[in-house]
DNA sequence: ATAGTCACG
DNA sequence: ACGTACGTGACTATA
C-alpha cells in the first residue's frame, strides 16, 4: 500500500493502532539520504503489519522526483505517526533500532515500545556471523533481497530513487524484518531463555541509551587542534629532510616497503633485527627499536612514524568529524560487531584517543564539556583481573580484593620469595597478571620484561603453582570451545567457535576433561583460539557489567533529571559532562551505580577524575 | 581490496 | 624446540 494522502496515512494509522501483541510487533524502517544519521535526510518510511502482502505500507516523504505520486508532508507524517510511535506499548521491531531512531529524534520524534531488534537478537545467537538484513534473509530463507546499490546509483541518495521502486524495496525490507523478529525470537525462546535475557535486559536497552550518546556527541577544541596541526607539520618537514639527507636519497617515509630497502639494502642495517613480511622487510616498532643505537638515522624514522600517526589519526581528522549543525563530534557506537560482547566505535574512533606517552596525550586536552560545565571520567580498576578472579574461585586473589590489597604487589611477592619488592617488581607482577588473561607465553614475558626465557617459564610455572584455580579454570574454557563449541560470560553471552571437522572439530560432544589439550593447541591457529576461548568469558563479562551500568545509570539521570549527559565508553571508562553545580552528586551517582551494577564474589572498584578536558580529567 | 602499522582497553 | 598475548578501527601504500 502506497500512502497517496491523508486519507490514506489516516486508515493505516487505524491499521497498525489496533496492535498490541507483543508476539506480532509491527515492522517499521526509514529510508534516508545519508548512512551518517547526522546528515542524512527523511525520504520514506516503510511499515509491515502482517505477513499478507497487502499488510505493508510505504510512506513517501523526501523523494526529489515524484512523478505521478504524492507524497506527505513531512509534517503531517510527524503528526499523525508520532503517538503511535511513541508509545511504549505498542511493540515495534527494527533492524538496527538505534539508526532510525536518531533520525526520528532529529524530527522530534521519540521511538518507544522497540521489543525486538532484529540485528541485535542476530549478534546475540552468533556474533561472529554477519547481521545485516540482506545477510539474514540469504540464511534464514535462501533469499537474496534487491541491492541497495541496484537501486541506488552512484553518487546519488536515496532521494533519487522513484517512488515505485521505492515502496517495493522498503517494503521487502519491512516485510523481512517482521518475518525475521518472529523467526529469531522463536529461536531464542526454545533454545536459550538466557540468551533472550541478555537481549532483553541488556543490549536492547542499551541501544536507545547509545542513541542518547551519539546523540548528545562531544565538543572539540577546533582552533587548539589547527594549532597543534601547523606545529606537528613544521617539526615532520624538518625530520624528513633529515631522513633523506641521511640516507642520501628521497624516498616515501610513509612506504613500509621504501623504508625497508633503505634501511636493510642501501644502509645494511642488520636484517637479522628485522623480519620478512609478505612484502618485504619490516619496520614495526620492535625492529626500530632494536635497531635504535645502530644508526643515527633510526630515532628520527620512530619521531616521522608517531607524529604522522597522530596527525593524519587524530589532530588532523578530528576536525573534519566535527557536525556543522551541533559543532561537536559524533561517533557511531556499533552493538554489534565485536566477537566478545565489547562495544566498538568508529566515525571516528574515539575509544583509541592517545593516552600512553606525555605528547600524544595533548590530543585530550581537545575534548572539552559544554561550556561551563566538566568532564567527569569514571573508570573500572583492574576490572578484568577482578572478574577471573570471581570466576575462578581462586581464594588468595579474591581474598587480596576484598582487603583492598594492592594485587600485583601480592603476585611480585609471590612469584620472587620476598616480603618487600621495588617498583619494578611490581611492575613484573602486573606483567604477569595481565598476561595470563591473554595466555602469554613463557617467550612473551621475557622480551616484555626483560627476564630470561628460563626465568619466565620459572615464574609462569610458580603462578600456576600459586594460582592452581587460574589455570584451571582458563583451561577449562578452552575445553568447553573444543567440546561445546562456545564459552559464556557471567551473564550467558556466548562467543561461539568452530574447528576443522577433521581435526579438532570432532572432539565436539566429548568429555571436556578427557581432551589432551597439549594435542590440541599443536597448530598456531588452533592455539590462537583457544587463547581467545579463554579470554572471551573474562572480555565479554567486563563487557556485560559496563553495559548494564550504563542502563542504570542513563535511568537515573532520566529520573532525577540530573543535569548530566553520558558521552563516551571506553571498555571499562565512562566519560559524562555534568554541570559543576551537580558534580558531587553526579559522581557520586556515577560511582555507586557502575560498583553496583552486579554483584560479585569480589568488590569492583571505581576511579573517578574531573576537568575542564579530558587529558585533565583522567 | 589487502597489507603493514599503530592508536586504545 | 618452537610456535604463541586478547579485542578493536583508521591511516597510508600498493595492487
Amino acid at each position: 500500500m502506497l500512502i497517496q494522502n491523508i486519507e490514506d496515512l489516516d486508515s493505516l494509522i487505524r491499521k497498525i493502532v489496533k496492535n498490541s501483541n507483543p508476539s506480532q510487533p509491527i515492522a517499521i524502517d526509514t529510508e534516508t539520504t545519508d548512512l551518517n544519521p547526522f546528515k542524512a535526510e527523511l525520504v520514506g518510511i516503510g511499515i509491515c503489519w502482517g505477513s499478507g502482502t497487502n499488510d505493508l505500507a510505504y510512506i513517501p516523504i523526501g523523494h526529489n522526483i515524484s512523478n505521478n505520486y504524492n507524497q506527505i508532508p513531512l509534517e503531517e507524517v510527524i503528526n499523525k505517526l508520532s503517538p503511535w510511535l511513541s508509545d511504549k506499548r505498542k511493540p515495534k521491531v527494527l533492524q538496527n533500532a538505534k539508526y532510525d531512531r536518531l533520525i526520528f529524534l532529529r524530527h522530534g520524534l521519540t521511538l518507544k515500545g522497540v521489543i525486538l531488534d532484529t540485528m541485535l537478537a542476530d549478534y546475540i545467537i552468533d556474533p561472529n556471523r554477519k547481521h545485516s538484513l540482506d545477510e539474514i534473509a540469504k540464511r534464514e530463507f535462501g533469499f537474496t533481497p534487491q541491492g541497495f546499490s541496484d537501486l541506488v546509483k552512484k553518487g546519488e541518495t536515496f532521494a533519487e530513487v522513484d517512488i515505485l521502486s521505492a515502496s517495493l524495496y522498503c517494503g521487502m525490507d519491512v516485510y523481512l524484518t517482521r518475518k525475521i523478529g518472529i523467526l529469531l525470537t522463536e529461536e531464542l525462546e526454545q533454545e536459550s531463555p538466557k540468551l533472550l535475557n541478555l537481549l532483553k535486559e541488556i543490549e536492547q536497552p542499551l541501544e536507545p541509551v547509545l542513541a542518547q550518546m551519539e546523540a548528545t556527541g562531544i565538543r572539540i577544541d577546533v582552533p587548539y587542534l589547527k594549532k597543534l596541526s601547523a606545529e606537528i607539520q613544521e617539526r615532520l618537514m624538518k625530520v624528513e629532510k633529515n631522513v633523506h639527507n641521511i640516507s642520501g636519497q628521497l624516498f616515501n617515509l610513509a612506504s613500509p616497503k621504501q623504508l625497508g630497502e633503505i634501511l636493510f639494502e642501501t644502509l645494511q642495517l642488520d636484517r637479522k633485527k628485522s623480519r620478512r613480511t609478505k612484502t618485504g622487510w619490516s619496520t614495526d616498532v620492535n625492529v626500530l627499536e632494536r635497531l635504535e643505537s645502530d644508526h643515527e638515522i633510526i630515532p628520527l624514522i620512530i619521531e616521522h612514524r608517531v607524529l604522522s600517526k597522530l596527525l593524519s589519526t587524530y589532530v588532523d581528522a578530528l576536525p573534519q568529524l566535527v557536525e556543522e549543525e551541533t559543532k561537536r563530534v559524533h561517533t557511531d557506537f556499533n552493538q554489534a560487531v565485536t566477537a566478545t560482547g565489547r562495544l566498538s566505535s568508529s566515525n571516528p574512533n574515539l575509544q583509541n584517543i592517545p593516552i600512553r606517552t606525555e605528547f600524544s596525550r595533548q590530543i585530550r586536552k581537545a575534548f572539552l564539556p559544554k561550556e561551563n560545565w566538566s568532564l567527569l571520567s569514571a573508570d573500572y580498576s583492574q576490572i578484568e583481573l577482578r572478574i577471573l578472579a570471581h570466576l575462578s574461585g581462586e581464594e588468595s586473589l579474591q581474598e587480596t580484593y576484598k582487603k583492598k590489597g594492592d594485587v600485583h604487589a601480592m603476585t611480585a611477592k609471590i612469584l620472587l620469595e620476598k616480603e618487600s619488592i621495588s617498583l619494578d617488581e611490581r611492575r613484573l607482577g602486573k606483567t604477569i597478571n595481565f598476561g595470563v588473561i591473554y595466555g602469554m607465553g613463557a617467550q612473551r614475558l621475557s622480551r616484555s620484561t626483560g627476564i630470561s626465557q628460563a626465568e619466565a617459564k620459572h615464574f609462569l610455572n610458580r603462578y600456576k603453582e600459586r594460582y592452581p584455580k587460574i589455570f584451571a579454570f582458563l583451561e577449562l574454557q578452552e575445553r568447553l570451545a573444543l567440546t561445546q563449541g562456545y564459552v559464556t560470560t557471567i551473564f550467558g553471552r556466548r562467543r561461539p567457535f568452530k574447528f576443522n571437522p577433521n581435526g579438532l572439530g570432532r572432539l565436539l560432544g566429548k568429555d571436556p576433561f578427557e581432551i589432551d589439550l597439549n594435542l590440541a593447541r599443536r597448530g598456531g591457529l588452533e592455539a590462537q583460539q583457544l587463547r581467545a576461548a579463554a579470554n572471551a568469558p573474562i572480555q565479554g563479562s567486563s563487557a556485560d557489567i559496563i553495559k548494564i551500568a550504563m542502563v542504570e545509570l542513563q535511568r537515573k539521570i532520566d529520573e532525577e533529571n540530573l543535569p548530566a549527559h553520558l558521552l563516551l565508553q571506553v571498555h571499562d571508562e565512562l566519560v559524562l559532562e555534568t554541570d559543576i553545580h551537580a558534580l558531587n552528586h553526579i559522581k557520586n551517582i556515577v560511582v555507586n551505580t557502575m560498583e553496583n551494577a552486579v554483584s560479585l564474589s569480589v568488590p569492583l572498584l571505581v576511579e573517578t577524575g574531573v576537568g575542564d578536558n579530558w587529558m585533565e580529567a583522567k
